[in-house]
RNA sequence: GGAGAGGUUCCCGAGUGGCUAAAGGGGGCAGACUGUAAAUCUGCUGGCUCAGCCUACGUUGGUUCGAAUCCAACCCUCUCCA
């Protein structure tokens, strides 16, 4: 592939790229050696539930590759194991080896849905920095100094408010900066809160003689709400293991400006092609394209179809699941026990109030009378909101 | 070590003896509108055997007819000083 095609396709979405001009120098360099790219990435192994954000990360990876480059997976289960590098969650317990080795099989299993095997080298950090001895580790620290440290933004700030930064945590970056020197990285990707870390493994690199990597720095993928990062914690995250359906449902949920970020940040389709359609085909495609990817071509049609049969035509879905609950002696049940009992709802108070607002419906009729009673039979299609279905039996004794 | 501030419902945050299941905001849910969008508007947002009762304002005890509110001890968090 042509080197400009190459930057094009390669620079999308990123934020930033340092050095100006690095990228295009090295793969020219690349290319006269006739050798593919090292890019590496690295990744936490305490969380091995990836959702779109992770992906973006992983998307501009698949580019490189796609450009025929090589890509260096690498599992941080060396500082996994030593405690999270920011100091701030103490209680997060560090991970046993066993643990590590667990989550990493996780992460190649979802990765690889988005990565091709073939160009992913998937490495630990522990190789490497296990046998470090404090010699090294000192070796490695007179490569950095005090005032450089304190430039990255969180630790200035805290050291200008006075408040602790433990001296591990200078060693983190400089850790991660180690592992380009032990990988011969050409390239490190990760996301913009990442730089500093990046741009210390530069450095580290030119002190040991090597040539400095590129750092291509990624935005941070922004949730279902469109204001905060996306986060399993904030709950505004796709999962990529999450079902087809939930996760083209989701999609389809955001508003049409983020859904160009993501066209941006998880495909890569030109943006004027998706401005030429109309906001809900292109929100469709989006969310077909991305169903598609974590569930096997043809996923994301069928996850259309349902989705377009149960909200444009407003039609029962196929998949409605069933359930039966017995009514004991009396010969009928409370509609709110039902609901309740049967999961839809979290509290007969709940049930209620739907009732009130007139999301409830029995076989297609809304549900009006509080004191509404299902008598044994069924069974009965009951409707809670837009969403929850159920068909549900209720025996008698 | 010294001085101060504070811990309230999912979150933030008001409340300083009864009218408080507890303002307001956020979030969430539902309804209207729509492109199941977004934005907007409206309503709801502790539980139950639901005109009643029970559980909730850091913990434990106390004062009181009555406490989130007053008192005591304890636990925890934060800020300032050294």
């Amino acid at each position: 592939m042509e080197i400009q095609q190459q930057i094009e396709r390669l620079t999308r979405g990123a934020v930033e790229i340092l050095p100006h001009g690095a990228l295009e120098a090295r793969l020219r360099h690349a290319k006269a050696e006739d050798r593919p790219l090292r890019v590496k990435a690295g990744f936490d192994p305490t969380a091995p539930d990836l959702h779109l954000g992770h992906t973006v990360l992983l998307e501009k990876l698949r580019q490189f590759q796609l450009c025929g480059h090589q890509v260096i997976f690498l599992i941080g289960d060396f500082t996994g194991m030593i405690g999270d590098p920011t100091g701030k969650n103490e209680t997060r317990p560090p991970l046993t080896h066993e643990e590590v080795l667990a989550n990493a099989e996780t992460y190649k299993e979802q990765v690889f849905k988005i990565l091709d095997p073939a160009l992913t080298e998937v490495r630990f950090n522990s190789e490497w920095l296990h046998n470090l001895t404090a010699a090294d580790l000192i070796r490695i620290a007179g490569k950095a100094t005090v005032a450089r440290m304190l430039e990255r933004d969180d630790f200035e700030k805290r050291y200008r408010t006075g408040r602790p930064i433990a001296l591990h945590e200078f060693l983190y970056p400089l850790i991660q900066g180690y592992d380009s020197v032990a990988l011969d990285a050409d390239v490190e990707v990760g996301g913009n809160d990442q730089k500093f870390n990046l741009l210390m493994g530069r450095q580290l690199q030119e002190a040991y003689g090597k040539a400095p990597q590129v750092v291509l720095t990624m935005p941070l993928l922004e949730g279902l709400d469109g204001m905060n990062k996306m986060s399993k914690s904030l709950g505004n995250y796709v999962g990529v293991a999450e079902p087809a359906k939930e996760q083209f449902g989701k999609l389809m949920s955001i508003s049409d400006e983020l859904m160009l970020r993501y066209y941006e940040l998880l495909t890569d389709i030109p943006l004027d092609e998706v401005r030429a359609l109309h906001p809900l085909e292109a929100k469709k495609r989006l969310a077909t394209r991305i169903v598609d990817r974590f569930h096997g071509a043809g996923a994301g049609i069928r996850a259309r179809e349902a989705f377009e049969r149960q909200f444009a035509r407003k039609e029962v879905p196929d998949d409605v699941p069933e359930g039966a609950l017995s009514c004991g002696a009396e010969g009928s049940l409370w509609i709110a026990h039902a609901l309740t009992r049967a999961g839809l709802t979290a509290s007969n108070g709940e049930a209620l109030r739907l009732i009130k607002q007139h999301a409830v419906s029995v076989d297609g009729q809304k549900v009006e009378d509080r004191d509404f009673h299902l008598p044994a039979g069924g069974p009965y299609l009951i409707r809670v909101g837009k969403r929850k279905f159920l068909r549900l039996t209720i025996n008698g004794e």
